[in-house]
DNA sequence: GTCTATATCAAGATAGAC
DNA sequence: GTCTATCTTGATATAGAC
């Protein structure tokens, strides 16, 4: 997507972040237009003009979230080529990471997503990239999946408060998933 | 609940198909009050005399599934009483089986509790309940825990389609599940 | 690019007859 | 318990001025 509008993409920025403030906020049933402009300041207009319709808007929301993730992932890369580490532990590591699944911001997209299955498309095809990847760099493609499964059952689970863990259960898990991760890499 | 109104239970039973039916085929975003109007024959009156509102109408679906999961968890539990063998693996077995989540079901219950929360509830407690047994009857709490996450991450792929899995993949996965259950329960 | 004003519409819900 | 008819609201989207 070439920002080649460079006059003024910050409106557009602004616009995004009303909208997760509205969802983080407000929650995610709360995501209308009509919040998003009061929390802006711009008017219904001036943001139907850089998002003409709220599938436009929801479309930004996820380009953007994919956007800084990637760029987390490329963080990763770096300095795991820096310290002569394996990349794929480090992208191990960014996926576990609970940062990106803190805010309630996920799960509207999730819900969203029900409505325009379209909408989560990017992300899938993100994580599906990132399994080749790690997949290719493993000696036990299985056990990299397992690997994955858990960690993703474990966010999953996070992001709809699904099952609850304690911090014990969590360290613990954690500890059996780097002893699993022993050797895969290489 | 029970089932005091003991008249024509069926009207209601006959709106819920008309729901679950609404949403199987025509998406989890199609599900209106209207929609499930019209699809069960009723009329609104009729239809928001038993539902009163649409989310009482949701709980009711979550009602009636958390329901028949449970139902076959006891006959899973009985089953494995009478062959003798570890009740905890075959509550496993009975989450790991896609049969509750291949339709749209919990999508659109999942996407409706991003706006209201408390509609999982029924869910998460009977999930909880479930990880409890299965946690006391494992001689390895985080092993058991772990072969949990796999599934939840598996179920949660599936439902969303997000990591496509392939047969071979599948098959994989589960053999490795079960060489991990080997002498988790006795 | 941003604004105000308005059109349109779908959906949830109510009232009261039968 | 089920119906028809109607009310109300809130949200998407458009039109055109500035």
């Amino acid at each position: 997507m070439p920002d080649t509008q460079s006059s003024k993409p910050n409106t557009r920025e602004a616009i995004l972040d009303a909208a997760e403030a509205v969802v983080t906020e407000e929650g995610a049933g709360r995501l209308t237009i009509d919040a998003v402009v009061a929390r802006s300041g711009f008017s219904k207009g001036g943001v139907l003009y850089h998002f003409p319709s709220k599938i436009a808007l929801l479309e930004g929301m996820v380009a953007r979230l994919m956007g800084t993730i990637e760029h987390d992932l490329e963080a990763a890369e770096t300095a795991a080529e820096q310290a002569g580490e394996p990349v794929a532990s480090h992208l191990l590591r960014v996926i576990a990471d609970k940062r990106h699944l803190e805010s309630d911001l996920p799960v509207a997209l999730l819900a969203a997503s029900a409505e325009q299955p379209h909408l989560l498309d990017p992300a899938r095809a993100l994580n599906q990239r990132l399994w080749e990847r790690i997949r290719e760099a493993s000696n036990d493609p299985i056990q990299a999946l397992i690997l994955l499964l858990v960690i993703d059952g474990m966010s999953f689970n996070d992001l709809i408060k699904f099952k609850q863990f304690s911090d014990e259960d969590r360290a613990a898990v954690k500890a059996r998933l780097i002893a699993m991760s022993e050797d895969l890499f290489q």
